[in-house]
DNA sequence: AATGAATGAGATTTCATTCAT
DNA sequence: CATGAATGAAATCTCATTCAT
């Protein structure tokens, strides 16, 4: 019998890795021996779990993301429409230390994805994803009447989300000029302003 | 006796190699040798004018946006408040190819500002410009009557910053659900948002 | 209680394996794993029935040899002398696909017995057999007045078994100087030449 | 200025350390490390003279090549026909140490060409130049009436050249067998069976 | 016996930087 | 000033081998 590992925990294992590395010491730090070295591992592990670096990295960011949306689940529970959307995007602000991490985890991959095809493709499955949830919960708010419909639903969610991250670049890079208070209030204007007005 | 030359002048030249080698083919690809290649230089000349590496990039960085500043200025001859404002967002956003490319090193010196002081640094000095630029253009549109004066004009100046960021940024990596059409009509919806009530 | 398996038939199925890699992709590209891979085992099992790389390399050169070995003892059935000897030289071009892979294998044999003792001793030996049964066949057709016997048979020997390896490695690469049909031409003027003049 | 340094020359430097050291550890052993560390430079060096690997053992190649028809020269110099032929094909034949290591690098590179396009491309280049010359004194050997016109010239060139490489190969797989004096026995036979009878 | 995890050395390649001329 | 040669570290990837289970 071969020695009792689970591949996938083991792979995952490497990946937490990765993902903390580059949570820690930014994508460029990131690299095959830091994370073996992160891992506890040999540099020669890595073969058997990856087909190559790019392996690792995107297996990272999707590690990444889907940590935050295990979180966002707890947050979200019993939460409908805007409230629900409020919660998804201010877990999407860097709030706190953790979330600012991820934050610069994220533009370390948009840089990237500038270059690289595969890593541009994974992005666009991740982002896909959460502009559906986004979509959704602005069309369930829109349904119940909590939101207006005056405005275009999609040209909605692509606004949200790029000031959601468009925020989250700036807090990360111009600290002193938007505090986690001015984030806090600038998403919760922009939610105000979708509600129906004389409301 | 040395030689002639002008230091500036060919401080510059390598400068503008760089900017050209990054917008060309990614901030990954600007090594030293590529720079000095397309500056027609040895390698070597690099060391008479910069210090290192980084000094060479964050003197890249305030060349792109120099030459930012220096077309938006032909743009916005002859306008003010508003109009002026408008002008100089469109300008920020990747609507053409060019912009496209300066949108991309933005984004590459945003990752590199995660984990470097330096350029870190001159981001911020950079984008202080910028906000101040944005935040003037504001207030002299409240003071012509404009834009309401409801809001605080420092918050707007942020999310019209991070809004535009955000928007360049993803349309970029998700250019299918964001061409450069809605990247334009979000902006002007947005600037139309300013606008006194009943006006 | 060790699980009853047929050792040699084991060490066989991997030894084939390998033989099939190198002819497939090389003798470079016949790794352990892919030979492991190939042969439908872990790579851990190569442990039990070699002692090393080389182990299993040499194997299959033999294996390479013995498949020669029999294919020829069908070709040769009922011939003799000259006859059979103009069988086992054509057998011996890469007239086809499959000889082709077989003069590729050997060559790159040649190749690791330039540095491996191992490896050339394995050659010497399976060499032998080949010289000794030209030599053999030559001394037969010599003695029924098939061929002259003005010329030193060992001698003959030699020149035939070089003249065949050089020109299935000059086929091998130069095809278009020397495709199949000059091939099997140049070896039958070869063997007429052994003719006794005036028959 | 620059430091003074003949970059042809310098390139010929690590060549010919790489020729030397596949002549003497074989092909396998000429890491870039090995031959960086045979020229006396570091390893960075071989970024300023090769593309790649594939560049150096291409160069070696060649530099072996040029070597053989330099060292040629001079024995074929008032050689003409015949005589000349015999030359040259004397020289081919590892009939020296110097001369059988010549041999074994190239088995070593008749092997790397089944599986490397580049380095096939190169040898069937070389190899070319050999035949067209082997042709030519062949051709002149016959127009001279030193040999018989009764054969095909092309078919003797290859059969020449094929008989040279496999008695080559021949003679380093299998010293015992096929010495030095045997070696120079057979190839004199061969060329005189192509004199006219009767001469 | 068989697995396949793990190792660690080593190969190629790339790069910022230094320095003699 | 300017060159470009040279360095040496580091990065990714590959591989034969070992070994606990």
């Amino acid at each position: 019998m071969p020695k009792i590992v689970n591949h996938g925990e083991r792979r995952e294992e490497v990946v937490e890795a990765a993902r903390r590395v580059i949570l820690r010491e930014g994508i460029e730090a990131a690299t095959t021996r830091a994370i073996a070295r992160e891992a506890g591992y040999s540099n020669g592990v890595l073969t058997h779990y990856f087909a190559d670096k790019d392996d690792i990295m995107l297996s990272a960011l999707r590690s990444s993301h889907r940590r935050i949306v295990e979180r966002l689940r707890g947050k979200l529970a019993g939460l409908t429409g805007l409230a629900a959307l409020r919660e998804l995007l201010l877990d999407n602000l860097p709030l706190d230390d953790e979330r600012a991490r991820e934050s610069g985890l994220e533009i370390g991959f948009w840089s990237r994805s500038m270059t690289s095809p595969a890593i541009l493709e994974a992005q666009r499955a991740e982002a896909e994803e959460l502009r559906y949830l986004v979509r959704s919960l602005l069309g369930a708010a829109a349904g119940s009447g909590e939101i207006t419909t005056a405005d275009d639903l999609d040209d909605v969610t692509e606004r949200l989300l790029a000031l959601v991250d468009g925020l989250s670049a700036h807090h990360l890079l111009y600290p002193d000029r938007l505090g986690t208070a001015r984030l806090e209030r600038l998403l919760d204007a922009e939610l105000d302003r979708l509600r129906p007005t004389g409301a």
